[in-house]
DNA sequence: GCTCTCTACTAAATCGAGTTAGTAGAGCAT
DNA sequence: ATGCTCTACTAACTCGATTTAGTAGAGAGC
């Protein structure tokens, strides 16, 4: 079967070094650069040209495959069409699937993107911004990350919560998102519930747990502060929620059902609860939040609170570009909400009659 | 609790839109922009210049924030000093790994990188190339994408199997990958394994398959035809991996070990055999491929064959970057291999004695 | 014939930095 | 006084594209 087998050289096409400048089309057609120019561009100007030189001009460029050097043009008109792209680890699900969003609007649009992780690092965090703006893009998103900064550029952030001068943000509709978590465990029953906040820097973390404690509030749920436990360290591996929930563990305090910050902690507790040889959804209702690809694929598959990131990330990069495209008058501020999703599938069941929580 | 309510306008630090330009630079000091130029890139004509004036320079330069404008800048060097990175998709595991050691190497070294996906779109994979030049690249990368094209820049592909000229390739040593993961069937005592392949775009398909066939010729394991399945689709879902391993099992051919194309077909995989009450792993032993972070915290935690991604991104920045340095005698195709690593946990088990394969 | 108005362009400046070929002036020798 | 050599700079061009202020020449009007 293994018939071609090894595309060696295949289709090899050399793709030329001899760029054509626009003085050197000019030459060519016997005409000044900055008819060549004008015409190009379709500038109004140009309108005292005849069809026939236009043809010929646009003809040659076809010809000799013009294309104008990209930093001369840039440095011209102070525009880059390049914006930047700051998130926490780019090969975290979170970023990935906000980064793809952005990624859709943008290319489209013709701007390209830099993108950077910080890592949590608050050296890098303070001077990425600075280096993206020596590299003059025209704008900037920040994806999960603490933003303080007012630059001369717009910046969107994605899940930023303060609110700057010049940054519009684009955040999930928190109070909806705690509501349809904790409405679904109180109606199984359960009145034992765990949560697992965010580390210290996430930048959701303070307005998840804000919202939770509202909505158990609304819910006349109870939150034992022996049933809190919080994400430690930079990694963003099931290793963290995995440490979180034994630590509940350890605690002897009763619990039916487990709220974690993430779907990826919600992994690693799932599986610290498996080890303390508690059943998933039997003994232990789980959680998650996000809703990454592999949520469904877990075995329990993953309930959880879906956050749209794709459309966030795309939601950021189209309002960024607004923003850059009326700059200006722009000095926008604000937030854009969007609606989290409630997908319930295997971990969550019926609270226990009687708990066996050790 | 929550005493620091909402962090409205923290340390809000307005940064400045007024970038000094080397020629107001030169003015302020009373001197040439040439002779400040000079000083400031240390240039050896610069040699005659008393070592007085020069600290003045370099204290004016430190005290205006002089930064070089990058455009102009690379418009004369014909240096941009970015990389182009093209990948199937942002958002799957695999490409983002990569990048995060691509990216480590890169910004280190003064780098900035363009990310685009190309989504498997035949179209795109051809113009993307050609918008990189256009944006006047020093380079490319191109993850797990197939590749034929000879640029007029240095080209490093990650999982790349075509030879073409200016191109150097980084891959795994596959004829290992093949063999530790069969000798780990075949020690477990199976025969009967089945085999889900790669898309036929994805660039690692075909070698992959070659060198199974191989290892499994060189242990005397049989292949059956019949237990040979393929994904298919565009996504990079478990959903691909879950519809092929049910087409496996609509052919009632048992078989006691699956061997998947990677840790997310995996994951559909054992989701169809638990439908199809097959247990894991003691009726079916799943072997998965990459080792992605989530792999571990499956359930149970999934036997998979490590490819070392992020530093596989690592070496590819790396060696670009040294091509591009040395350009001029470049010209270097070559291989680069690194070593994958068996990582054996739960999904992986002694063959059963008698099948009960539906 | 003279002015005026178009048409169809172009010269030259600009964006900001880097570089090469010089030059003004000091100091020294002859 | 003339030439020569340094020192300490600078003028002016280049990288490519864009833009503004013009201009040469044709034709129209009086």
């Amino acid at each position: 079967m293994a018939t071609k087998k090894r595309a060696t050289g295949a289709r090899t096409v050399r793709m030329g070094p001899k760029p054509v400048s626009l003085k050197q089309l000019a030459e060519r057609l016997g005409l000044s650069p900055a008819t060549v120019s004008l015409v190009i561009n379709r500038s109004p100007v140009a309108d005292s040209i005849p069809p026939e030189t236009k043809d010929r001009i646009l003809a040659a460029a076809r010809k000799y495959k013009y294309r104008p050097n990209f930093f001369a043009r840039s440095l011209r008109a102070q525009r880059s069409f390049t914006i930047g792209v700051i998130v926490p680890e780019v090969s975290d699900g979170y970023s990935a699937s906000v980064m793809s969003g952005v990624e859709d609007h943008l290319l489209q649009e013709g701007y390209f993107y830099f993108v950077v992780s910080h890592r949590h690092r608050a050296d890098l965090i303070d001077e990425y911004p600075r280096l993206f703006l020596q590299r003059s893009v025209d704008g900037l998103i920040a994806v999960d990350t603490p933003w303080t900064l007012s630059l001369s550029v717009p910046v969107v952030t994605v899940s930023g919560h303060n609110h700057v001068k010049g940054v519009t943000n684009i955040v999930l509709d928190h109070v909806r998102a705690a509501e349809v978590a904790l409405k679904h465990l109180a109606q199984l029953g359960h009145r034992k519930i765990a949560f697992i906040k965010g580390q210290e820097f996430s930048s959701d973390t303070e307005v998840r747990w804000t919202n939770i404690q509202r909505a158990a509030r609304q819910l006349a749920l109870p939150i034992s502060s022996a049933l809190i436990s919080q994400l430690e360290g930079n990694s963003s591996s099931p290793e963290l929620g995995y440490e979180a929930t034994r630590k509940l563990l350890a605690k002897h305090k009763p619990f039916t059902a487990l709220f974690a910050f993430n779907d990826i902690s919600a992994m690693g507790a799932i599986r610290a609860l498996r080890e303390a040889k508690l059943r998933v959804p039997d003994d232990v209702s789980v959680v998650g939040f996000d809703d990454i690809q592999s949520a469904a694929y877990q075995n329990p598959a993953l309930t959880t609170v879906r956050q749209p990131l794709r459309e966030m990330g795309r939601i950021a990069a189209e309002t960024l570009l607004r923003r850059i495209r009326r700059s200006g008058s722009d000095s926008h501020g604000g937030e854009t909400t969007v609606e989290p999703k409630l997908i319930i599938r295997e971990t969550t069941g019926p609270a226990p009659k009687s708990v066996r929580n050790r």
